[in-house]
DNA sequence: CTGAAAGCGCTTACAG
DNA sequence: CTGAAAGCGCTTACAG
């Protein structure tokens, strides 16, 4: 009624024209292009496939009939024949964590920009859902990049043998894997704390499948035993808010002046927690995390962190996969990812014990 | 070396033994599968297809064959003859908002409980790369959903025309869409307000293309005007901290003593720069912003917000699209989603003007 | 450079 | 209830 469309008269837009000149009356395929370019169909997969396989003249006209029709090529009939989807899957444990965010996006662009799509699936922090979900999503993908993933070793090595398969934040022997310079973050860390004079500390774990947080363990006990600054592991933990609100009693408890938690969320439920008993950070605690998510730097105090290189992780990754399903020439460095210490407000002198 | 595997012998995995018996060599197919139960593919087909119509001893036989081989259907190979990708996609303005992390969660969680896989596509707040990223996506799925998109009111009705498309935080003639009810919740807000003696409030415009700005504006236009409060709107601005932080100096020329925000990012953002000018909040200005995203209540003084459900969004969203492919039985409301004013530290007596 | 044919792994009328 | 056949929209040797 008000203002212009509805009519499809003369001025209809593309699409509607189109689709006139269907076969079927549905969308335009490969059939309808060569007929209206006056070629066989195999001639416009190779002329649409991949470029100068087809004489200058016929790969025009075979183009303009193309766009005419608005023609596009069905993936999944594409994907039949040559066993390739040009999807790849990403299959993250809490699509809800912010360190999250950064592997998806970098792993999106990676893919939209080498004309992969990207197939998204979310674990729940749960091996089982995790294995359902990869399982649904594996026959549609080319490869598959697992961030912080809780499947057994034997599990990432099966199916990395099926399909190619990038790790992030994970170690399995054979299969690649994006990682970060744990040693280097943990070293400067425990430093810092050491030069404020804190001589316990403790570090409040992640999920026991989290191979993640032994590897930061791992780091920070040799750091700490170096330093001959004492260090307690508390755990596990879920790693949420909540899981670092859950470990505070058990933090306290242990008479550490310094909290070194698994992750940036953890470490804003203890500092939370902190705040609901009237507990001073840092004047009475410190309170260190890992990641540099958004927030870290919004709480009050900020949070001393020690930064991974999300998004980046999330690039390589992909780029690894497009390499290993042959979609991509660039040079892949395997080198670790460098990481930070961020020191914010939330870490200070030690409490004099 | 060490530990069990690398063998392959008796006990080898399923998957190895399987691959023996197939045709190819490779994955199995319902061909395998046929040979193996003794019947015809298309028995195969229809047993692992719809159940109860093929009798209960031959479906268990050909479903015993199918585990004994490792059989997973082919996605795309039936995607082919039945034109059904069982796949859905969502395409987000930024994969790093905050606002985004809920309704990815609530589509995804949806989605694969119908047994659906979630593409995902981010537009990066271009209508361009938007349309890119929908025509790269779109002959693969069944149906989109758009979240606060930045296409023109056309191209989406004209994509709605091609597939069913529902729409999240944007309305659009004749394409389903999951809103929010803006009006209650910035009633509230404009109430709260005034209660605290604020006579004039400033209104951070979110980009031009977000439908969802001018909607929220609308509503505070209403408001404001009932309790004859004096607004302004100030913009249009990048909907992100920064796009807060450069809309500051505007803010403060316009002399209103609260500012609300297009989103809590931009809220952030004019809170972060009020404390690099020494300007208290709420003491000398008052901050509310839109979504209650995770930050919100992290930061201090925490933010006053209208929060809107997020998730339920995502979910009611691919719930409306899988009914629309046929996909599903739910009853589906279409309702407005509440929205709900949280009061927290960022907003309190206006300043003495 | 281009055509004709076979095949990718399924589904679905059509018979029986 | 089950088989045999055709077809979904492409790609890719194989000829010419």
């Amino acid at each position: 009624m008000s203002g212009p469309g509805r009519q499809g008269g003369a001025d209809a837009p593309e699409g509607a024209s189109a689709r006139r000149r269907t076969r079927s009356g549905g969308p335009a395929t490969i059939y309808d292009v060569a007929d209206l370019a006056g070629v066989n169909p195999s001639t416009v997969s190779r002329a649409l496939g991949k470029p100068g396989r087809v004489s200058a003249k016929t790969e025009a006209r075979i183009r303009a009939a193309a766009a005419e029709l608005d023609f596009r090529m069905n993936p999944m009939a594409r994907a039949l024949p040559t066993g390739r989807t040009n999807t790849l899957g990403l299959v993250v444990a809490d699509i809800t964590n912010p360190m999250v965010f950064g592997v998806v996006r970098g792993a999106e662009q990676a893919a939209s920009q080498a004309g992969f799509t990207l197939v998204i699936a979310e674990s729940q922090e749960s091996g089982e859902a995790e294995a359902t979900a990869i399982e649904r999503i594996l026959p549609g993908v080319d490869g598959m990049v697992l961030a912080t993933t809780r499947l057994s070793s034997e599990r990432i090595a099966q199916l990395a043998g099926q399909k190619p398969v990038v790790l992030i934040n994970r170690a399995v022997d054979g299969v690649p894997s994006v990682l970060p310079d744990v040693d280097t973050g943990v070293r400067d860390l425990v430093a810092h704390l050491d030069e404020l004079g804190h001589r316990t500390v403790a570090f409040l774990a992640g999920p026991t499948a989290s191979w993640m947080s032994e590897r930061r363990w791992a780091a920070l006990l040799d750091a700490a035993e170096q330093r001959g600054i004492a260090i307690v592991e508390i755990g596990p933990n879920a790693p949420t808010i909540d899981g670092g609100r859950e470990a505070y009693r058990r933090l306290r408890a242990s008479h550490a002046t310094a909290a070194i938690a698994y992750n940036d969320l953890m470490a804003i439920g203890v500092m939370q927690e902190a705040a609901a008993h009237g507990v001073d950070v840092p004047g009475e605690l410190s309170v260190a995390g890992f990641d540099d998510i958004f927030g870290s730097e919004l709480i009050v105090p900020a949070l001393t962190t020690v930064r991974a290189q999300l998004v980046l992780a999330g690039e390589r990754a992909v780029g690894q996969l497009l390499a290993m399903v042959g979609a991509n020439g660039h040079d892949l460095p395997d080198d670790l990812l460098a990481t930070t210490l961020v020191v914010r407000g939330s870490t200070g002198p030690a409490a004099s014990a």
